[in-house]
DNA sequence: TTGAAAGCGCTACCAA
DNA sequence: TTGGTAGCGCTTTCAA
């Protein structure tokens, strides 16, 4: 392995000299830069990244931590991972199992300067504690995070769920349940205020026993499915906190006979592949634009720079679970 | 930000002394060893990765090569990590997207001392290239790399397909076809060998019109039940590539009408969220094992001794469509 | 048990 | 345009 001192000597010129060649300098003349390259070349040399970054103090790293890894996340990733990228940026996964300790660790890595900054998928540490670490460098987060200093791409999923219902509605539907996921969460407490807005709208009343809590996964969904078949005065639709749930309650309804959409209409959110594949309706949750906005939020500290946020919208993927 | 040279003048101590308490040697006196680490404490102290990793020639780090991301693989990634992490490594992601200049750029990395090793779960480079690297750092793949320098956890599929063949055999199949992937893969060639061996067990005859090949999605699913439909002489069963495809031909079979598994069994292959979802008997792939078994296989020169490769077997998840 | 000092490989400032 | 040189923050002999 050949170094930049050795690329000096060979080529007769100084280490600052080839270190401007190295990084593009506009002074250095074509003639030695010529020379210096094929040096390089001829001893197959890449500069050693740890010296650069020890010498830089930054390390082109940023990391993402997540507790742990399911479709939406890895989109939201490989979206992050391509705005990085374009920045010369890498990215590292910390995966935490929802364990505190391993998430410390990857706050002390940016304190450590083996990253030069963080992006939050999904955590258990308080919102302080994070914001504890925004001294060593920028820190953003997918989900809100209720402190001034992590900016967030969270969206507003009123909207969202606005126009699921708004589907329902201009079909003819008008016995509409919910199946929400964390009964505190900001963005339950926004789909049931869209839910309740769009019921008030269409004169429709607003039962709450078509109010579901803590669905989440699929074999939630399927429990949803067979306590809503035991029901006297069954919904005609149901939306769903996201797809998995969704694709829960299409499977049950279908072993238990139960005629989709026919009998029931159902609605996923995200749009992820498993309702691509399922063919269910759902809400698009443009993730990858989020991603994007992500990266750009950490540009002021990571560039030095400024980059505009790319204004994002939710929209509906009609399938034939409605 | 303080540095080790910093707590060596507040200690009193020399910086040798203070980089033996960082590393826990046994040549320092308890006393000592307890200023020091009291010193670090108050100053909130971390080492600094880079000067580590540059003092070292090791960064800790592993990068793992792939073309894109899906569940298999997303579960390999975990597995590995999982590994990876025990022993004090942390990975890092190249998605390629099938470029072979951003995989040029990983195996540079390699070179460039930003990872110490190198698993490569799909590529599109020559395994001469990426056995050039060798040199730099160890290197083990997911797939066959058919490089004697490129060790692989590849498992021979046939005894996963055998098992799925006997399991429809047994239940008294007998017009079984096939939806093979690549057809110059070793893995269809292991799997077309295993149909032929069982077929001949049991005396029944082979059929070049139930081999579909380059099947590999959802949506050549589709078109393989589509097809299928139309031939006179139908099978009674059918053994797919992967879980897509076999979901592919579940949810196209729905569809039309046809009866699952009365008029068509299917067997997927992996065993992945989705076909545990949908109710599709699959071929359990051990990933988790052969994530672990890659790691092992970096083991003698990451951490200077071998570890025991573990054995590992496919299985069968039978479900609702057998 | 402790310390001095020479690296690790690069960057960046100051001169020339 | 080029060179000299002092870092960046840690590890690792070699001595004491």
């Amino acid at each position: 392995m050949s170094t930049l001192d050795q690329i000096a000597k060979l080529s007769g010129f100084s280490k600052a000299t080839v270190s401007r060649v190295l990084n593009g300098s506009r002074h250095v003349s074509p003639d030695t830069r010529k020379k210096i390259l094929a040096i390089m070349k001829e001893q197959d040399y890449v500069p050693n990244r740890n010296a650069i970054s020890l010498s830089k103090g930054r390390t082109q790293q940023i990391g993402m931590i997540t507790m742990n890894l399911n479709e939406l996340i890895l989109h939201f990733m490989n979206g992050f991972v391509e705005s990085a990228g374009r920045h010369g940026f890498q990215t590292i996964i910390y995966t935490t199992g929802g364990d505190s300790q391993k998430e410390l660790q990857a706050l002390e890595d940016l304190k450590r300067k083996r990253v030069d900054g963080l992006l939050i998928l999904t955590s258990v540490s308080s919102p302080g504690l994070i914001a504890s670490y925004r001294k060593y460098g920028p820190i953003v987060s997918w989900q809100r995070m209720d402190h001034p200093d992590i900016p967030s791409v969270a969206m507003n999923q009123f909207e969202g769920y606005a126009l699921a219902l708004e589907h329902l509605l201009t079909r003819g539907y008008t016995r509409i349940a919910n199946a929400f996921g964390r009964p505190s969460s900001i963005n339950t407490q926004s789909r049931r205020e869209a839910y309740e807005q769009a019921m008030a709208a269409y004169s429709l009343p607003v039962d709450e026993q078509w109010y579901y809590s803590s669905i989440y996964s699929i074999a939630d969904g399927e429990r949803v499915l067979r306590s809503l078949m035991e029901q006297q005065n069954r919904p005609e639709a149901i939306l769903c906190a996201n797809d998995l749930v969704a694709a829960g309650i299409v499977s049950e309804a279908r072993r238990q006979g139960l005629g989709v959409p026919e009998n029931l209409a159902i609605v996923g959110f995200d749009d992820t592949e498993l309702a691509k594949t399922m063919g269910i309706t759902t809400v698009r949750n443009p993730v990858a634009g989020q991603a994007e906005n992500a990266f750009r939020l950490l540009a002021p500290a990571l560039l030095g720079k400024a980059l505009a946020l790319q204004p994002l919208a939710f929209s509906l993927a009609i399938r034939e679970t409605t």
